[in-house]
DNA sequence: ACCCTGACTGACGGGTCAGTCAAGTTCTCG
DNA sequence: CGAGAACTTGACTGACCCGTCAGTCAGGGT
């Protein structure tokens, strides 16, 4: 844990805040919940003090959804990357729906800021807005991969693009929140298979077109 | 949700049973999370003493246990009571799509326990079981209706009927959850819409046979 | 009339935890 | 180098809240 990123004041751009101490919020949430995290966890997890904690950031509030949004951002970087290597959509569709996944390890953790975040806009309104931003960005990417997959033929989609796209982010969120929850019968492992004959259906591509691993 | 609505919330006049404690105990965890919830909060929401709370439950962590488990049971009756009125598959599924949308009401409160029940288990892993057997039993309810349908040459499923009733599930999943988070662009009424068009499209069924409402 | 018994009450003990603060340490720059 | 700014610390405070318990009360039973 003590990676200790110190010299980590990374551009100056907005952001006077310790971003060690919002991976430690992340990491302690991931493991406890948000409502469950106390700053003392925080500050143990960062290797610092609750004095610290309080320091960089006023309130326990403050601290917990700056991690929350913090850790919903950390995916994108690593997403643009993967989905840039390749310019086929067939491929890139794959990609996608490969990284909505909840295998354990990262992609699992993903999954949990997720719940924890919708948990908390359930009853914090005013954090809707947040919500709405974070999903229509990986709604985006789906969107863009179906209609530009659509344009150039790779798929022949059975309804409009865009509602092809809703379908696949609506069966990806169902079918993840029960593999997150660890529920026996869809393991990550049939996600997939079901994900991906889904995918094949709906935009007439054939399985094995999808099933890359 | 609905039958708790009574005047019945009276103070003092009432006495308090397990029964009007579990009530009021959902009421308070659909209004404030459960996480967030006081036995103080159950207490003056069943106009009884915390004492009472206590002389029923030992615990706070069994109320909110079993008033969760209760509240998930509440529906069932109703559905079960819809569902039986009708034989026709198309008829049935129709009625079953139409209350899976978290409409404001007893439905939108339905689907906040089912997030606050998640995001329990979420941390809580000696409550998946529990989890389980709340999912399977929905799901059940839309694998019957899909197998029957088929059966009778009601449907004419584009995917093996089981798996095309796990579609289902899963976007009723995806998009009520959505709709529940109060996110904008997808309102029960969207989610209506897109839900009834993939069952149309899945079940080779005109849209209009099962837009009774 | 007397006494159980079981439901119910609410004050209280004690643990927990967010946020404060005074004191100490390290960094920055003239 | 030295002064002040920036940062860190952990003990402390005060609020909050769970679970307990001594006690009240109503309604039987004898």
């Amino acid at each position: 844990m003590d990676a200790m990123a110190k010299g980590t004041t990374t551009t100056r751009t907005a952001r006077p805040t310790a971003a060690s101490i919002l991976a430690a919020a992340a990491r302690a949430i991931n493991r406890r919940g948000v409502e469950a995290t106390r700053i003392a966890d925080i500050a143990a997890e960062a290797g610092t003090s609750t004095g610290t904690v309080h320091y960089y950031f006023a309130t326990k509030d403050d601290v917990l959804l700056a991690a929350l949004k913090w850790a919903n951002e950390q995916p994108y970087a690593r997403v643009d990357e993967l989905l840039g290597r390749d310019d086929d959509d067939v491929v890139r569709l794959a990609t996608l729906l490969e990284l909505s996944i909840p295998y354990p390890g990262p992609q699992r953790d993903e999954w949990v800021f997720f719940l924890e975040l919708w948990g908390w806009i359930l009853h914090r309104p005013d954090l809707v807005p947040d919500g709405e931003s974070i999903d229509s960005r990986w709604r985006s990417y789906f969107v863009d991969v179906v209609r530009s997959g659509t344009a150039s033929g790779a798929f022949r989609p059975v309804a409009p693009p865009d509602e092809v796209a809703d379908r696949l982010v609506a069966l990806v969120d169902g079918l993840g929140l029960k593999a997150v929850l660890g529920q026996a019968w869809m393991t990550p492992e049939r996600m997939r298979e079901v994900l991906l004959r889904f995918a094949a259906d709906e935009l007439r591509v054939p399985y094995e077109a999808l099933d890359r691993r």
